[in-house]
RNA sequence: GGCGGUAUCGUCUAGGGGACUAGGACGGAGCCCUCUCAAGGCUCAAACACGGGUUCGAAUCCCGUUACCGCUACCA
């Protein structure tokens, strides 16, 4: 007999975008479930009715759509099943594992107050479960509204935990928990096992904060009578600081880096790596590499720091990972989107638009950082940045004629290539008695071009400007010169 | 407070009794390359929380201590 095909799900709540601890518990699940032939499902628990949006419900979808996390099976909705858990809760007062409480939640609240007030740890006394029969009926005859609790029986309770071993608790620990409101609405618990064994789920792989909450499910599979599913418990993210990430960390939503610039792949690595290792030291994965890899063996029981540095880093490594022709279709709406080029001129340039692209992406961190440094490429103005102008254009009338001289003698060169570029300008240098100094001109040149004090190799970037835009803009920098010149010479 | 979990460079991690002078990566420092900035190459600094065991031998196994984290609702 072979295993059964593992069945995992995700199952957040929509009470916020999705977090990026929250992303990577999809993913594991996501990573198990393809390594090993098995399904991956999604589960909205939106039984919380006040804290629920389905703002956030789209945004999760969009999330995971965005890593390409896609789940197997239509998406299930906890609400919709009240009914069944309320079914299976109900079960539970007829088997006799469950009684109804009559304690209102101020009289709870009251002897909770009460304990700690004497330093004492409350746990519930059970006191409703000593009613006799006749008083119980009584009761509800009478309408007393009532929840329903668990009681939870004497003994241990353990389970064999796929990225912690062993984890055992005293049974006497636990307090007989509610598992239907007064309301006659479900209780977290109750909920999910209900809905885990109806979606047949035989692997939990959750976040570790979980941990106390399976003691109470996994009695509660053993009164609902239904096979026990394996369980994973994997470790929180943290911010720099050592604290559970959260807002004031910065960007914790997926979506915030998507916008920042980060690729789905590099986002995908990155998690993958806080909190589980392929082990020979290998780093940089695809997605589908990641799948080939992965082993729960590989998983770490520590909480993990979200360092955004490393993210950056991982960033860039797949920006040269997946090729020009997918990073084209992820910056071209971001070129749009700043207003520099519509999606038809750069197809009609296509070719042109690729070579530009490899030689940003190596300078670049971000699809951000692509757009930042485009600008000279596809605006017909270009700015002046004051820091480059200081330092390379430190001597107005001397720089002009300089530029001046460049102007014309890569306007004398019978074509357009870098070869004959570089031969020429490195032969003015020698003229001008830089000596091999070329860079005495290149600087001052790329300042020309781009107006900026970094950029990619100056011959590649006369290349891409061409020879018509080029020599426009050296001569628009010799003009610019002078003409700054004989304002401030009166 | 109670219960549970965790502990290797600043950070992510490799390590599953001898291969450890503890390896890799990010970040940091420096050098090389070089027309700038990147990328790349090389070098350096940087860790087994502490204390007891077990063992011929412990980062690795056991027990304590400490620290940190999580849970402790008629939230999820």
């Amino acid at each position: 007999m072979s295993a059964p095909a593992p069945r995992l799900r995700f199952a957040p709540s929509p009470t916020g975008y999705l977090h990026v601890g929250g992303a990577r518990t999809a993913l594991f699940n996501w990573l198990y479930a393809k390594k090993f032939g098995g399904q991956f499902l999604l589960r909205i628990e939106d039984t919380d009715k006040a804290r629920s949006t389905e703002e956030s419900t789209r945004a999760i979808f969009e999330g995971l759509e965005w890593l390409r996390l896609l789940w197997d099976e239509a998406v299930v909705y906890q609400g919709a099943n009240l009914e069944r858990h309320r079914a299976d809760a109900e079960r539970l007062l007829a088997n006799g594992t469950a009684y109804r409480c009559f304690c209102t939640q101020a009289e709870l609240a009251e002897r909770r107050a009460a304990a700690e007030a004497n330093k004492e740890s409350f746990k519930y006394d059970r006191r409703c479960d000593r009613l006799d029969r006749a008083e119980v009926e009584r009761r509800v005859a009478a309408g007393v509204p009532f929840t329903v609790r668990f009681r939870v029986p004497e003994g241990t309770t353990a389970w064999d935990d796929l990225v912690h071993d062993t984890i055992e608790f005293p049974n006497k620990d636990i307090e007989d928990f509610i598992i239907l409101r007064a309301d006659g609405t479900p209780i977290y618990n109750m909920a999910v096992v209900s809905d885990d064994i109806a979606m047949r789920i035989n692997l939990v792989m959750r976040g570790d904060d979980h941990i106390s909450n399976t003691p109470k499910q996994i009695m509660l599979y053993d009164a609902l009578g239904a096979e026990l599913p394996r369980f994973a418990h994997l470790p929180m993210i943290h911010g720099l600081d050592g604290k559970k990430l959260s807002k004031r960390h910065g960007a914790t939503a997926v979506g915030d880096y998507q916008h920042l610039g980060i690729l789905p792949g590099a986002m995908l690595n990155f998690l993958a790596l806080l909190g589980w290792s392929p082990g020979n030291d290998i780093e940089v994965m695809t997605l589908d590499q990641m799948v080939a890899l992965f082993d729960p063996a590989g998983l770490q029981k520590k909480a993990a720091v979200f360092d955004p540095k490393k993210l950056e880093w991982m960033n860039g490594q797949h920006l040269s990972l997946i090729g020009t022709a997918e990073l084209a279709a992820i910056v071209s709406p971001a070129l749009e989107a700043a207003g520099l080029a519509t999606g038809s001129q750069l197809d009609a340039r296509r070719a042109w638009y690729l070579a530009l692209l490899d030689l940003l992406k190596v300078r670049a961190r971000t699809v951000d950082d692509i757009v930042r440094q485009a600008g000279p490429y596809f605006r017909d103005e270009i700015a002046y940045d004051p820091e480059a102008v200081a330092k390379q254009w430190k001597d107005g009338p001397a720089t002009a004629d300089l530029l001046a001289a460049v102007h014309d003698a890569l306007a004398a060169m019978p074509g357009w290539e870098s070869g004959t570029m570089e031969e020429t300008l490195r032969a003015l240098a020698e003229q001008r008695g830089f000596g091999d100094k070329a860079g005495k001109i290149f600087q001052p040149l790329r300042v020309a071009l781009t107006g900026l004090g970094v950029s990619p190799g100056i011959f590649d970037v006369l290349i891409m400007l061409g020879r018509d835009r080029s020599l426009a803009r050296i001569d628009a920098a010799v003009r610019h010169l002078r003409d700054a010149q004989s304002v401030s010479t009166p």
